[in-house]
RNA sequence: GGCGGCGUAGCCAAGUGGUAAGGCAAGGGACUGCAAAUCCCUGACUCACCGGUUCGAAUCCGGUCGCCGCCUCCA
């Protein structure tokens, strides 16, 4: 498949460079706060990419997300609030998993935490040191990025250019002001760590060194996040990482759109932004889902109201296909036949689509259009199909569900199946229409009416009644 | 100042050289006791604007206008 590559600035053919296996980070949250609906969009996107790995390429997806627990921002939200570095930490990391759930999010094969391995950071930056690449300040340590041939090659920066209209805090610590920080001493009360420098801890983008390296290890093929780490966060990861091996740290780097909100950049203090708790508090993860997968990810994505909605509409569309022809089929008794045969040959052309499609730098809104052609050819199908021929439909549906897995639709909210459940339905069911011949409306309205509280639809169709459930 | 993105029907949005996917909304029709769902029909002589290349451009080149992002913590 092809996907776009960061580094190269280029869509290239991507394999894994070790058979079926295939290493995928990503950047994850710093734990400071319960994250926005602009963190949840490469949560979605590169799940999507990971589950449609592993179910149409067969690849073994070792997908590591990094756990940020120490950093500035905990420590002054701790200085705030008054609870520790670590309560906070801990609450915000169970809020990420609770919300990864709720999004239907896999589970990353491994999350480490930022403070389990500041051993191997400080070993990192002490090598770093030893070879010229990092220099000590009053307790602090820097990475000096003059000495890094490759530095700005990720993201098209020439050191040069950028400091003119630049606002670049000015240090006098550092030698040139886009060193970045590796190791920061420990001002009194603040979390720390022993290391050859002194107490302190370390800058933000080690992290990801090290953890990739210890996770993944010669597996690193894809290297993910938002664009806005592109610069100075990967820029400087990739420094750290390669300024000693000489070898590329990553071979791709995949990044995703920023979300805007009313056109405008989401920030917090703008005020425009949202908790994405409160986003699935509103909406059910497959309109979320369907929402965020409705743009190409590299491209911006404006968060809306009637986007949701309309993706809401959009995605009841196909799941009421799926559940009228799992009630219609329930006591089905047909056959493929001709007609059905001949449909069921038609399928395999939505499936090469959408795989071109998804093929295609994870193109997910053609995918979603080939999504939605299948069902409305379904839906010909069914209406204008005859009961010996209704069998075909199953495939239809085997189908729709296979393609939306990557998507992560259709996981949820199947069709419950109970041999109790079918009898007393049909019994109803069948009650209710022999009110209906005797025109008792009012009792067969009745029927479905309290049928509907208890969750329960009726659909009268020309093939008889389905039900299902809500 | 440097780097980058975007501008396609009322709205959202694919398509990046071969004659405009899909969804939402809207109108008409079919089905129907009602409801729900579904089906059929109606949409851009056109892809911000101007010029060029080409047999052919929304797609390539040049220019203009407008919007946005990164260069500072950020998914």
């Amino acid at each position: 498949m092809k996907l776009y590559n960061t580094l190269t600035r280029q869509t290239e053919t991507f394999q894994p460079q070790d058979g079926n296996i295939l290493g995928m980070y990503v950047c994850g949250p710093t734990v400071y706060d319960h994250i926005h609906i602009g963190n949840v969009r490469p949560l979605i996107v590169f799940d999507t990419l990971r589950r449609y790995f592993e179910g149409f390429k067969g690849w073994n997806v070792i997908h590591v997300q990094n756990i940020t627990d120490i950093d500035d921002k905990l420590i002054n939200k701790s200085i705030e609030s008054g609870e520790t570095v670590e309560e906070i930490a801990r609450v915000y990391t169970d809020s990420f998993f609770e919300l990864l759930k709720g999004l239907g999010v896999l589970q990353p094969t491994h999350t480490p935490k930022a403070t389990e391995h500041v051993a191997g950071m400080i070993e990192l930056i002490q090598g770093l040191e030893k070879a010229g690449f990092a220099y000590e300040q009053d307790g602090d340590v820097y990475f000096r990025v003059d000495r890094f041939e490759g530095y700005g090659k990720l993201s098209g920066r020439r050191l040069d250019d950028q400091e003119a209209g630049a606002r670049i805090e000015a240090s006098s610590q550092k030698e040139n002001p886009f060193d970045f920080t590796l190791w920061k001493s420990a001002k009194p009360g603040e979390p720390k760590w022993d290391s050859p420098w002194g107490e302190g801890r370390p800058g933000w983008h080690t992290e990801c060194v090290v953890l990739s390296h210890q996770y993944l290890g010669n597996h690193r093929d894809i290297h993910a996040g938002g664009h806005d780490l592109v610069f100075p966060h990967h820029e400087n990861e990739i420094a750290q990482a390669e300024a000693l091996s000489g070898e590329p740290f990553f071979r791709f780097w995949l990044h995703n759109g920023l979300l805007s909100l009313g056109g405008q950049k989401m920030s917090k203090s703008l005020g425009n932004f949202d908790y994405a708790k409160n986003v699935l508090a509103k909406y059910d993860p497959e309109t979320v889902r369907y929402f965020y997968l409705s743009r190409h990810y590299r491209k911006p994505l404006d968060y809306s109201e009637e986007g949701l909605q309309a993706a809401q509409t959009a995605v009841t569309r196909l799941r009421t296909m799926l559940t009228d022809v799992e009630s219609e089929l329930r006591t089905a008794t047909g056959t493929y036949g001709n007609v059905g045969s001949a449909f069921v040959a038609s399928l395999s052309e939505f499936r090469s689509r959408y795989i071109e499609a998804m093929d295609e730098d994870l193109n997910t809104v053609a995918a979603i259009g080939v999504l939605q052609e299948l069902v409305s050819a379904t839906n010909r199908y069914r209406a204008e199909s005859t009961a010996e021929d209704r069998m075909a439909l199953l495939d239809a549906v085997a189908l729709l569900k296979e393609l939306g897995e990557p998507l992560g639709l259709f996981s949820t909210g199947a069709v419950r199946e109970s041999g109790l459940e079918d009898g007393l339905m049909t019994l109803l069911i069948e009650l209710r229409k022999q009110l209906r011949e005797k025109k008792e409306f009012t009792l067969a309205d009745q029927i479905r009416d309290q049928l509907a509280d208890l969750g329960v639809t009726l659909k009268d169709t020309a093939q008889g009644t389905i039900w299902s459930l809500s």
